[in-house]
DNA sequence: TTATGATATGCTCATATCGAGCATAAGGAT
DNA sequence: ATCCTTATGCTCGATATGAGCATATCATAA
């Protein structure tokens, strides 16, 4: 059951994301090129204590909460012998950086400038003559076309970023397709790339933090101590790349009990706005709060 | 950033499921003692392609659908140097093994007796002594007790299971616990080990499985060509541990436009059932129908 | 042949949830 | 004082969900 097997080479790699002025940012190096990888050492105790100290000795920026994203293991894309990479999704602030170097804080949505609706919603006007033409009649193409853009009556849905990644990459549509050796197809769709497969492994870290925030906006990591509920709501829409209709998202987060009151107010212009603070209970642990009850009863 | 690095092993470990007779089963090695693993190769073009080899040279039973779960790295139960698991789910049908030696299909209950809720729901009274001991005064511990066994008036949530299996680990519970030089405490839990960290994986494959059915049955892996609604509804409720409700299960699957009649009807005792199959655009690819509608519009 | 039990299938109903909009409150700026 | 801006509370309709009633259609036993 475990034989004699070849040695091989895994990296970890992070996806460090913070949000600052309504913006979502990932930590990148060689200003913006790259995420931060390191190899995995026998010193390391735990995989996530590798991750953790490679990035901080690569960016010294300490990490908060981490959660693993996916493993992959392309064989065509590593260098001489078999390369594993294991990617990790660390939430956190910006402000608990000390930058230099090349490192340095990125807004997401240059990867992805079609992952954020929040002005405008024709971004996929872009591509989307690119992806009909790669479809051309087949049934299949064309369903996941529609699904993965929200095109031909389907809804556009924000935890499909990986989807909608990969679709482009087998279309031919990003450098990453190309630079793989696969046939290109029309224009490239706009944003830059990063260096090997990064790019997908931040579209995994998209569609994970979407997909979770739907549901619980439980996001203590990416806001300061106190704070206001429109300051939350940014930081969620931030992610998301939408907007969200403001009563209901209050509605919410009343229901799901997640802040409590400071007492103190913000000002500004305008009525000056509650502050409040995420309860201990929900720091204390990932999870208090169910989501739905069960589907029936005996 | 891809420095000199130190070799390690990795193992790919399989989850293999599959439904018969009401019963969710997993493939075993050693009469029921081992999940399917082995080394990961050189030779192997990717973790699936390797995964595939592995099983189907350990077991004879070829792999249909398969999906990563999770990698772990667990410094303290490796051999000499370090070992990373790669962990995957794949879901068959019964019906396609060939066994022979020690390799058999499980019920998976029988290493999880508490997550089998279809006939009694006192399951949990034989473990809540043990927790609650545990948990003593301890504020953070009772209500993850509460939120993960559905005690105190919290749901019980079918998907939980892996959080269960880990309360129950931290809580010295379980086996293993003890195997790992934990502190026991109390009697441990009914239902049987599994190799290394195996149970823990199985735990994974069905939280995973059951958060998926539970938005989408879409497991034409695990059925037959052609079925009644009713052993579908017998085939979600094995795997989610819970009885379900069977007029609404019919109007989900209806809205879901995941079936079509074949035209033939079932014979047996009480009205004969017509018998469906998935539709074909189910099968080519994964995921067509959205789940969810975005939370606001321009 | 009729009665009975079993399963299939259709329909109703109360409640919860969700998207969307209206109305009011409370500050600053002109 | 007027207007603009943001905060906050409430309503309303559409939809989803949990639960139960009623009827249809078979096999089998009395």
């Amino acid at each position: 059951m475990s034989g004699s097997a070849d040695p091989i080479h895994a990296e970890l790699i992070a996806v460090v994301v913070a949000v600052t002025d309504a913006t979502p940012r990932v930590l990148t190096l060689l200003d913006g090129s790259a995420l931060p990888a390191g190899p995995l050492e026998s010193a390391h105790r735990s995989l996530q204590a590798g991750l953790r100290d490679r990035v901080e000795r690569q960016t010294g920026h300490p990490l908060g909460h981490v959660e693993q994203l996916y493993t992959f293991a392309d064989a065509g894309r590593s260098r001489a012998g078999r390369s594993i990479s294991i990617s990790y999704l660390a939430l956190s602030s910006e402000t608990r950086a000390r930058l230099g170097g090349q490192v340095s804080w990125q807004d997401w949505y240059r990867y992805f400038p079609w992952e954020d609706r929040r002005t405008t919603h024709d971004t996929p006007a872009r591509i989307e003559p690119g992806l009909r033409s790669w479809a051309g009649a087949e049934p299949t193409r064309r369903a996941r076309i529609a699904r993965c853009f929200g095109l031909d009556g389907a809804p556009w849905q924000e935890e499909l970023a990986l989807d909608r990644y990969e679709l482009l990459y087998e279309a031919g549509l990003v450098r990453e397709a190309a630079r793989d050796g696969r046939p290109a197809h029309g224009d490239f769709a706009p944003g830059d790339t990063l260096a090997a497969d990064h790019r997908r492994i931040l579209a995994t870290a998209i569609s994970r933090l979407r997909a979770r925030l739907r549901a619980r906006p439980a996001v203590f990591e990416l806001m300061p101590e106190r704070f206001s509920l429109l300051d939350l709501q940014r930081c969620i829409e931030a992610i998301g790349g939408q907007p969200v209709h403001k009563q209901n998202f209050r509605r919410l987060i009343e229901s799901q009990n997640l802040l409590e009151e400071t007492g103190d107010f913000a000002n500004g212009p305008g009525r000056p706005a509650k502050l409040f603070r995420f309860r201990s209970a929900i720091r204390d642990e990932r999870a208090m709060t169910g989501s739905r009850p069960p589907l029936a009863r005996p």
